[in-house]
RNA sequence: GCGAGUGUAGCUCAGGGGUUAGAGCAUCCGGUUGUGGUCCGGAGGGUCGUGGGUUCGAAACCCAUCACUCGCCCCA
């Protein structure tokens, strides 16, 4: 429909019900695999001052320069002149924090995860939105090799407890210090002088801009000069080097599969060192569903003292996409266990109460509380795939009894009505009752007497 | 920012200058006293995305616009 007066704004998506079985798959997936790391929660504001993201980001990559979704402030008191954007992502958000919250006086590494919306004005297409979902880890305060081996491992296995590794390839490179790069791309430019004209328009912009892209470029030609073109790795440092090679001797340890990709540049500035993609099998790159990488120098640009780190970012649209394609199911936990339909209205005030009293012991229940007929209550009951149906109508609050039927098998048979409650908690079993408590695990761990 | 495609019922789509615009699925009701999924019957639901133009006549043809989708760039 698109007569409607209104409609989700462009490249924006409602959650719908069906969605959230999966948002909330992986969100677990995250948590679960957050906690045993020792990881802690944080949350960053959905917008920062547009400063911290050109500074942290980089001015001259896209995603500053022509995707920053900014913010007016209509109706601001306008002492402030500052100019907001709504993150785009959120590595520039926690170290700002790190900062604010002087989190180096912490053991560390720190180690900080985040789930939530991010926002990038662009077109949208398949897997591009302007509000898009990530889950994004942090690890920071320390450098070292075996961090990033841990993290990797840590995405890998989300990734795998998800069901979709095997449609993903790990990419990764060592792009060294932002000094190394800055010498390659002097020597990349020096090499293509008088061969510009050989490459593609596009490419030839690239090299003005962005030479550093050239590098995954999908046009043959460029691929062809790029053969006898300096490579980056000629530029690394020994450190470098050896940062690398230990890592991919963790990552083996790990039994981690990757593939070295010498040409695996990222689009963000704050880079170094270590970076890595999980890309889709089939297509490549324009489908990555995660990545990340090492940022050694970005607090230190943003104010702090000079602290490294290593994070990830994963795309959630985009793993429910493969997980979609590849026929994983997310278990649906809002399973209708019992409907209650009822006759007359003492039936009904009894209902009334009987609902609540099944929702109270952590059943899912559904009544149906109008005057409709048994049929449509029925077919109600079917529409909901609800298990089991309790039904009471005039007679058997005469009697006290209920009726229990089984909606699968298809049988019912009348009991009293006391017993209801009972059989229907032994039918669905205790422990696949839906109840929580506020007050446990406050302390799990037993004193070993020693 | 650049390029392409598509807009007809809640969904998937058919129709294609000529009375009151169709199907399947979905929804709601019914098929004798109070029983769902299959079957049968019925009902509700559409400014044919919006605006303009051509025409005796437009949902159809033309233009513009908006929206969505898909590429490119780039990224999750």
């Amino acid at each position: 429909m698109s007569n409607l007066e209104f409609q989700s704004p462009k490249g924006t998506h409602d959650v719908l019900p069906l969605d959230h079985q999966y948002h909330t798959y992986i969100k677990k997936a995250v948590r679960h695999r957050a906690r045993q790391a020792g990881f802690k929660r944080i949350d960053p504001p959905m917008f920062e001052e547009r400063a911290l993201f050109e500074r942290g980001i980089g001015d001259h990559t896209d995603v500053v320069e022509k995707e920053l979704f900014t913010v007016s402030k209509k109706g601001a008191d306008d002492k402030d002149n500052r100019d907001y954007a709504l993150r785009p992502e959120f590595t520039a958000g926690i170290c700002r924090a790190y900062i604010e919250h002087a989190m180096d006086q912490l053991p560390q590494p720190v180690e900080l995860y985040s789930i939530g919306p991010c926002f990038r004005y662009d077109r949208p297409q398949k897997g591009r939105y302007r509000q898009f979902h990530q889950f994004n880890f942090e690890v920071i305060g320390l450098s070292d090799a075996s961090l990033d081996a841990q993290l990797i491992l840590m995405t890998w296995k989300i990734l795998s407890d998800l069901q979709i590794m095997g449609r993903l390839r790990l990419q990764i490179n060592n792009i060294g210090t932002a000094e190394n790069r800055k010498e390659y791309v002097a020597a990349l430019k020096d090499y293509f002088i008088g061969k510009e004209r050989n490459l593609p328009e596009l490419d030839q912009k690239r090299l003005e801009t962005n030479p550093l892209r050239l590098l995954d470029s999908k046009e043959e030609d460029t691929q062809i000069l790029l053969k006898r073109a300096p490579t980056l790795d000629q530029f690394l440092s020994d450190e470098s080097k050896k940062y690398h090679a230990s890592l991919l001797e963790y990552l083996d340890a790990l039994d981690i599969t990757y593939e070295e990709n010498p040409l695996l540049v990222r689009g963000l500035d704050y880079y170094n060192q270590t970076v890595f993609e999980y890309w889709d099998k089939s297509t490549g790159a324009q489908n990555a569903v995660g990545g990340g990488g090492r940022y050694d120098s970005l607090i230190e640009t943003l104010g702090g003292k000079s602290t490294p780190g290593i994070g990830f970012a994963g795309g959630i649209e985009r793993i429910i996409w493969h997980m979609k394609e590849s026929g994983v199911e997310a278990p649906n936990k809002d399973q209708v266990d019992v409907f209650v339909a009822q006759l007359g209205p003492e039936a009904k005030k009894k209902c009334l109460v009987l609902v609540n009293e099944l929702r109270e012991l952590g059943i899912h229940t559904v009544g149906a509380l109008g005057e409709a007929s048994l049929k449509s209550q029925m077919r109600l009951a079917d529409r909901f795939q609800a298990r089991y149906a309790l039904l009471l109508g005039q007679m058997e609050v005469k009697e006290g009894t209920i009726i229990l039927k089984d909606m699968v098998a298809g049988k019912q048979k009348a009991m009293k009505f006391e017993k209801a409650i009972p059989e229907i908690v032994k039918l669905i079993g205790e422990d696949n009752l839906d109840t929580y408590s506020i007050k446990d695990k406050l302390g799990k761990y037993a004193d070993p007497g020693i």
